[in-house]
DNA sequence: AGCACGCCGACT
DNA sequence: GTCGGCGTGCTC
């Protein structure tokens, strides 16, 4: 008999295994490893989506008590050896669960919904409430989110009395797209003819024999006959009573770019030292070596030529490349540039593609038409069969960790695929991540450098601006005279500004000035975040939210204020500053519609507006030749988070944004505004000196043993028993003492940066060590165990971004 | 995660 | 005496 070893779709400890089925006579030859099944699951035997990752013969003897594959929901595997293999990597490697790791590498829509349907069965003494749910109908689909909890009781009562019937269904979330296709049934001189017995006045057939006489034989999408040719779906609906024209629905690939309208462009030439960086990285192509390299390149240094030359060498050999690139630098610039480079080889994915468009997309690149694959963070997982580069840019975007489970950073899993398809990787930045460049440092990587800029155009100059005197001149908390002045002038100048509010850990809160009472979150300990638009105080964590308070909970004063610079206040500001400039505003509001990120990124472009006010999305990968001025309103508040990774962060944001200005021939400036003007990162960030920058940090996390001199990991506790975290901690932490060397460093239990959240207490631990052979196995079976530790929840986080 | 089984309080 | 609360443990 087959057995099949099905990992399922229940993302919980104990259910982290493969579970056997019987596969059934009718599905023998069906069934194949990397497909995905639905098989019946529990004691309700509810239907589930299940991965089969084996498929074994057992004697008839040892099946009997095996339940069966129910259905089969592929043809072909939709995951291959190389993606198997890396799940199980993954999920050791990262501590998540292997469903996780299988599910984050398809694309959603392949991903099965579980529903649950009811049928109504007897109708003879239903309660009014069951009867209000079946609608008239006899089989409804149940929403537990829509569901009131008394309908939910009635439901069960009823299905417990079998007048209600429950019904387990997986369902597809994508389906293939469909389109009208036109025919043309005539030839050129019947369409002449034809032409001729027209009246003088139908100019709408006139036109569309016409082109039918210009294109027989021709089968064309309707929708590309109305909008490039023009012609009219009501001449093309006599036409197909006329029998001139057929339409047939025929199911296409969605697209996610119109190579048509984007123009081709060839391979520049490179200066010397491209040249070299070019050289160094082709022969690796050629010799199909899995080397890692580093690529360090100021900005403007003309990184991105180099990735589409080495693309094409890839392409040349008969190989896929893949450009990762952060999601936010995924403008339809970027796009523009590869499109008009590979054209329609290229697929598409990131997080604006429908579910349909992304599966056609993995669709492409699975069958071997797109061998250019351009993607943000999980793009890493596009089922490419014959990798010749993987190219990582920005690599030291923090937007390639997952910051759910799979915990994974892109980054490792591009090196884990370069030594399956033995092909080189490069890890692109101006500024780099520490961990990576100490890597090139010892040669772990191969380090390449860019040090000039393409046109040896100087670097912008940067200005510091000392807030605690300019705050005393202009009266002004948020703008300098300085700042204020540059702005003036680039307005007259009719120049673009692009002004950065860092807002990282900063948010705006209400505050009772009578009392001091601070709202707060009645399920986690954060105080509610303010959202002026919709008119709700909200909580980030769990999402609670309520109406925005006009008089203090605690002691009834009205004197309550709202404080932190939202972008909406500073937009405000500006406005009143420069009554006659046009401002656009990018922040988490402005751009929650689907689209809106890069709608405001085009008006910007195409100079409609002067100012460009935002958060850290608007520091990246933008390029505008107008832009002469670039102003940090706020530099370090993203220095004062107790986390050993702030002045890196803030030093590659202030690196990044300055870049954007004086990209093209009029030269930038830059304005650093911030209350801390001698610390370093600031001081590196305005001579914008990367190395020295590099060199310093590393003095500081070499005394203070923080990565990358160590590696890190993170054991949270979660639990509704403040004492229970803790205790559990206290006990791992004890027998962690005895299995540890002398050398690791044990940080804890202390409480997580945010005690409470979802009324869980938050405790954690933190490891630190250089070289424990035996821990990644005491961990895993600690999970284990963890299991019977009902009350607390373990998490295990490997090289956490921060420990707060 | 769900779902059933099982053991204690407030109702007919 | 039963209905139903949600603690506990299992899922091929």
């Amino acid at each position: 008999m087959q057995v099949a070893a099905v990992i399922v779709d229940v993302p919980s400890r104990q259910t982290d295994r493969p579970f056997s089925y019987l596969i059934g006579s009718e599905l023998t030859d069906k069934v194949a490893v990397g497909m995905r099944v639905i098989v019946p699951f529990g004691r309700g035997n509810r239907l589930i989506q299940g991965f089969v990752i084996g498929i074994t013969q057992k004697p008839a003897a040892e099946t009997s008590k095996l339940k069966k594959i129910n259905e089969v929901q592929d043809l072909v595997p939709v995951l291959n050896a190389e993606m198997l293999a890396l799940a199980d990597w993954l999920a050791i490697s990262t501590f998540s669960f292997k469903i996780s790791c299988l599910q984050s590498m398809i694309p959603n829509g392949l991903r099965g919904k579980s529903e649950k349907k009811l049928r109504l069965v007897s109708l003879e003494q239903v309660d009014p409430v069951v009867r209000k749910f079946f609608d008239g109908k006899n089989e409804q689909i149940l929403q537990p989110s829509k569901t009131s909890a008394e309908t939910f009781k009635k439901l069960q009562k009823a299905r417990a009395a079998g007048k209600i019937e429950l019904i387990y269904q997986v369902k597809d979330q994508a389906k293939p797209k469909k389109v009208r296709i036109v025919s043309n049934l005539l030839t050129t001189s019947q369409a002449e003819k034809l032409k001729k017995k027209q009246r003088a006045n139908a100019h709408q057939l006139i036109h569309l024999l016409d082109f039918l006489a210009d294109h027989p034989q021709i089968m064309i999408q309707q929708s590309v006959l109305a909008d490039r040719f023009e012609i009219s779906p009501t001449a093309i609906r006599s036409a197909v009573e006329k029998k001139w024209l057929k339409i047939s629905n025929q199911v296409v690939k969605r697209t996610t770019y119109d190579p048509q309208k984007i123009t081709a462009t060839t391979a520049k030439n490179l200066t010397m030292d491209q040249q070299q960086v070019y050289q160094s990285i082709v022969t690796t192509i050629q010799q199909k070596t899995a080397v890692p390299f580093l690529l360090e390149g100021v900005t403007g240094s003309g990184k991105t030529e180099i990735y589409l030359q080495l693309m094409a060498a890839a392409i040349e050999q008969q190989q896929a490349a893949l450009l990762l690139v952060p999601e936010i630098s995924l403008t339809p610039q970027m796009v523009a540039q590869v499109v008009g480079r590979f054209g329609k080889q290229v697929a598409l994915l990131h997080s604006g593609l429908s579910i349909g468009e992304r599966l056609d997309e993995w669709r492409r690149i699975e069958d071997g038409t797109a061998t250019i694959i351009v993607g943000a963070r999980s793009a890493v997982f596009a089922p490419i069969k014959n990798l010749g580069i993987i190219i990582l840019d920005e690599e030291h975007e923090s937007s390639y960790a997952q910051d759910s489970m799979p915990r994974y950073h892109a980054r490792d899993v591009a090196l884990w695929r370069s030594r399956y398809h033995h092909c080189p990787v490069v890890l692109g930045s101006a500024t780099p991540a520490l961990e990576s460049r100490a890597r090139a440092q010892k040669g772990v990587y191969h380090w390449l450098r860019l040090p000039q800029r393409i046109n040896t155009r100087p670097l912008p100059t940067v200005a510091l601006v000392d807030m605690r005197q300019a705050v005393t001149q202009s009266h002004d908390a948020d703008f300098s005279n300085e700042l204020l002045t540059a702005i003036k002038d680039r307005l007259q100048k009719h120049e673009q500004i692009i002004l950065l509010l860092n807002r990282r850990g900063y948010a705006s809160f209400m505050m009772c000035r009578q009392c001091g009472f601070v709202l707060k979150c009645p399920n986690c300990d954060i105080s509610l975040t303010l959202h002026k638009d919709q008119r709700l105080m909200k909580c980030h964590y769990c999402g609670h939210e309520e109406p925005i308070p006009v008089k203090c909970p605690a002691c009834g004063n009205s004197k309550i204020r709202f404080y932190g610079t939202g972008t909406q206040k500073i937009q405000e500001k500006l406005q009143h500053y420069f009554p006659t400039a046009r401002i656009l505003r990018m922040d988490v509001d402005t751009t929650r519609r689907k689209g809106a990120h890069q709608q405001i990124l085009q008006r910007f472009g195409r100079h409609q507006a002067d100012i460009l006010l935002g958060t850290q999305m608007i520091a990246k990968g933008l390029d505008y030749p107008e832009v002469t001025l670039v102003g940090v309103l706020n530099a370090d508040t993203s220095l004062s988070l107790p986390d050993f990774r702030a002045s890196e962060q803030t030093f590659q944001l202030l690196t990044q944004v300055s870049g954007r200005a004086g990209r093209a021939e009029k030269e930038g400036k830059v304005v650093i505004q911030t209350f801390n003007p001698q610390h370093y990162a600031l001081q590196f960030a305005k001579t914008q000196d990367y190395e020295q920058f590099y060199a310093y940090e590393m003095h500081l996390r070499h005394q203070g043993d923080y990565p990358p001199y160590y590696f890190t990991i993170q054991l949270a506790a979660n639990a509704v028993s403040e004492q229970a975290a803790i205790k559990y901690l206290f006990k791992i932490m004890q027998e962690l003492k005895t299995k540890l060397s002398p050398e690791a460093k044990l940080l804890g239990p202390v409480p997580q940066m945010v005690l409470r959240i979802k009324n869980q207490y938050r405790y954690h631990l933190i490891i630190k060590f250089k070289h424990e052979p035996q821990l990644m196995e005491y961990l895993h079976h600690l999970l284990e165990t963890s299991q019977r530790q009902k009350n607390v929840q373990l998490i295990i986080i490997r090289e956490p971004m921060s420990f707060i």
